[in-house]
DNA sequence: CTTACGATTGCCT
DNA sequence: GGCAATCGTAAGG
């Protein structure tokens, strides 16, 4: 069972651990890459100041408002590509980031993205690294899940679930929506945060 | 038009 | 642990 993704993004994201993101390649290479994923945020639109559609649409997060089931890619720091998965209602702005998984098909192909030093559990250990390894861009913003050439594969087992305040951001910094796999080895590292205690 | 700033990462000491 | 890289976005004038 696929998890109902018309749900606001906490719901969503602690479902959509142990889910396969699959993405079949674009300009460089036609091979796929899929990724299971292990660590995601909630970001809750309009209610949460940390999002980026917290202050309304605009031509950037205009697709965190649409329909649930794309993928709303935005640029990080002019270089990282990060991907969610946008949910909730359409006309309600959500969406879930991926922030690691481990890859479970083409993993030649995210091997070559990212390049030969990369350990495989690290291939999609972090939010940019995960957008590389899937070789998404601002591009592929608006990509619709099942639409040919992304794709949303339901978990065969539930996994463990660990939860905690999100990462990187600046505002709502409290907030518990960050969710991961405890234990996974893909799962990205916290650099100025304390270790997890679970 | 101008400017400040990241939902980050990798390399440096 | 610290910091530079790098550029699209969004807000302000």
């Amino acid at each position: 069972m696929l998890p109902d993704l018309s749900r606001p993004a906490a719901a969503v994201a602690l479902d959509l651990l142990g889910c396969v993101l699959a993405v079949r390649g674009g300009s460089d290479d036609p091979g796929t890459v899929a990724i299971r994923l292990t660590e995601v945020e909630a970001y809750q639109g309009r209610d949460d100041p940390a999002s980026h559609a917290f202050r309304g649409p605009t031509r950037r997060t205009g697709v965190m408002f649409g329909p649930p089931g794309r993928l709303y890619v935005y640029l990080s720091y002019g270089i990282h590509h990060c991907v969610n998965i946008v949910c909730d209602m359409d006309g309600t702005a959500a969406a879930v980031l991926v922030r690691a998984g481990e890859v479970v098909e083409g993993a030649a192909l995210a091997q070559r993205r990212r390049g030969p030093r990369v350990p495989v559990r690290r291939l999609a250990s972090g939010p940019g690294c995960v957008g590389q390894a899937l070789g998404l861009s601002t591009a592929d913003s608006g990509t619709v899940l099942g639409g040919g050439r992304a794709e949303l594969r339901p978990r065969t087992q539930v996994p463990p679930v660990a939860r905690g305040p999100r990462v990187g951001i600046s505002r709502a910094t409290i907030v518990p929506w960050r969710f991961w796999i405890p234990g996974d080895p893909s799962v990205s590292v916290q650099r100025h945060a304390a270790p997890e205690t679970t």
